[in-house]
DNA sequence: AGGAAGATCTACT
DNA sequence: GTAGATCTTCCTA
């Protein structure tokens, strides 16, 4: 299987978030394959973007946004892990959030992970739709894959795929000063986008 | 020591 | 749909 190149990240983070849109995020773990297609993203801008976390400069948090395009950032808020994409070049401090993905495979998996006994049917949709679930959902932790570049990794990857749909944008959610472009996307009419 | 943070769940209007 | 409580790191004082 085809994965995304580094090239691919090293754009401007909201031409990326748009990229990645309909892209499958494949996690390997023993024998299992959990898989899901990606239905919204946010770009991050780093020094010019009040929400993002390397506007006050480096920290421990945000250094890796430094790094080259296709690192992963994995960052905790309100005991949520969040998943960040550097993209763009080596030194200057950009990312995409992915914020939500339609479950493919391993439905199973991730119900136990995120604890949900009894999930109706109608209620797959709510399974990884938000960057907090998503990451739970898929079981991805910070010690695992934070610095890790997703281009390398084995056991996480991103299959591009060809698909037609209409994306559609909007103000990012949650942020508290936002900058005036609209920064979030998502695939038009999709169910399982956040709210 | 205190507070903020890119969120989520639950319970309501 | 909106509102409030709640959670864990890490930054700032």
């Amino acid at each position: 299987m085809k994965k995304l190149s580094k090239k691919f990240f090293s754009q401007d983070p909201a031409k990326v978030a748009k990229n990645l849109l309909g892209c499958i995020l494949v996690r390997k773990l023993n024998k299992k394959v959990i898989s899901g297609k990606i239905v919204e993203t946010e770009a991050y801008y780093g020094l010019k973007d009040p929400a993002s976390r390397a506007y006050k400069g480096k920290t421990k948090v945000s250094e890796n946004m430094w790094e080259s395009a296709g690192t992963i950032l994995i960052y905790m808020v309100h005991n949520q892990w969040l998943f960040n994409i550097v993209t763009g070049k080596k030194g200057k401090p950009q990312a995409v959030l992915i914020r939500a993905v339609e479950p493919i495979s391993g439905i199973k998996f991730m119900k136990r992970k995120r604890k949900i006994p009894r999930l109706c049917s109608g209620e797959v949709k709510k399974l990884a739709s938000g960057p907090g679930k998503f990451t739970c959902a898929f079981g991805i932790i910070k010690e695992k894959y934070h610095g890790l570049n997703i281009t390398k990794t084995k056991d996480l990857l991103i299959i591009p795929r060809k698909e037609n749909f209409k994306i559609a944008s909007s103000k990012r959610i949650g942020v508290a000063r936002d900058l005036s472009q609209n920064l979030r996307f998502y695939i038009k009419d999709n169910q399982f986008v956040s709210r």
